[in-house]
DNA sequence: TATTGTTATACTCTATAACTATA
DNA sequence: TATAGTTATAGAGTATAACAATA
């Protein structure tokens, strides 16, 4: 009996202030994203798929791309589909493996990538005015590790 | 000319960084729970509307979900049909306006919903661990206020 | 007329299972 | 046989526009 109650009950008030935060957080971002993503005509999932895209130097496999946007190939081949016709991306048969594809952003699809983010960093430049710098490095520094801790 | 280049520089060293981990941050939180909620048969839609709805100590009327869910009345009336359908929430003509709707959590919903929140809360605990108490506060703090200023 | 909510429509996302082509 | 990826299918979410019922 070395937690005292006082600790314990401390904690799951924290437990709870943080789930309330984290959810509303969740949902009002995909929310938000949602809405600003239609003006782009692009869905959330799109969007996600072109930022796991833009983290590979040289392009991806289905497979590869699929598993770094949290996704099943069977689900990304559609999303893919509708971004290979809005020429957003390339798909190519590897020319070594002709069971693979490869596949990456097109010159106009890093350039709709980067409007997208650019508009997003408006309203968070904003947010950063509201912080010290160390209150930024420490915002960095915990969400980090929350998405180590409870996703890595 | 009073803001020093380098300053200016940092600034948007911190945006890109923001950007970037809250970004991941949507899109883990939003997957990871799609996932999650499929364990119960739960579409995340689903969920936002069940803890709207738990937002209201009497219950609301569909506008009223809707809006505190961030839907269109529209899309609202499928994500309820199938709740009411499962006997997770009820809706009930409104006898005084008879154009309005009563919707509400039945005790299945009630707890239901209870049941999803733990299984949580699980995860939030290990994070917890990882932080000093003025951690968590400062954690608590800096995400109220990026959501007010991002989405308030 | 204005408000509350639903319906019809079209498109996207999602998972599962079965399939094709290549290794 | 094993792997990479697609297709078929069924259900859910989403916005728009048109609609019905009530105020």
């Amino acid at each position: 009996m070395t937690a005292p109650l006082q600790e314990k009950n401390l904690l799951e008030t924290d437990v709870e202030a943080i789930e309330r935060v984290m959810l509303q957080l969740g949902w009002a971002t995909h929310r938000q994203l949602h809405q600003e993503l239609a003006e782009f005509n692009l869905t959330v999932s799109q969007f996600a798929a072109m930022r796991a895209l833009q983290g590979f130097d040289e392009g991806s496999t289905m497979s590869e791309l699929a598993e770094a946007a949290r996704q099943i190939s069977a689900t990304m081949t559609g999303i893919v589909d509708r971004l290979v016709e809005r020429e957003i991306i390339t798909r190519q048969r590897d020319p070594d493996d002709r069971r693979a594809l490869h596949v990456s952003l097109t010159e106009k699809g890093i350039v709709l990538l980067e409007k997208v983010k650019e508009k997003k960093r408006v309203r968070l430049r904003h947010f950063l005015k509201e912080l010290s710098p160390s209150e930024r490095k420490t915002f960095v520094r915990l969400i980090g590790k929350y998405l180590d801790v409870v996703y890595g």
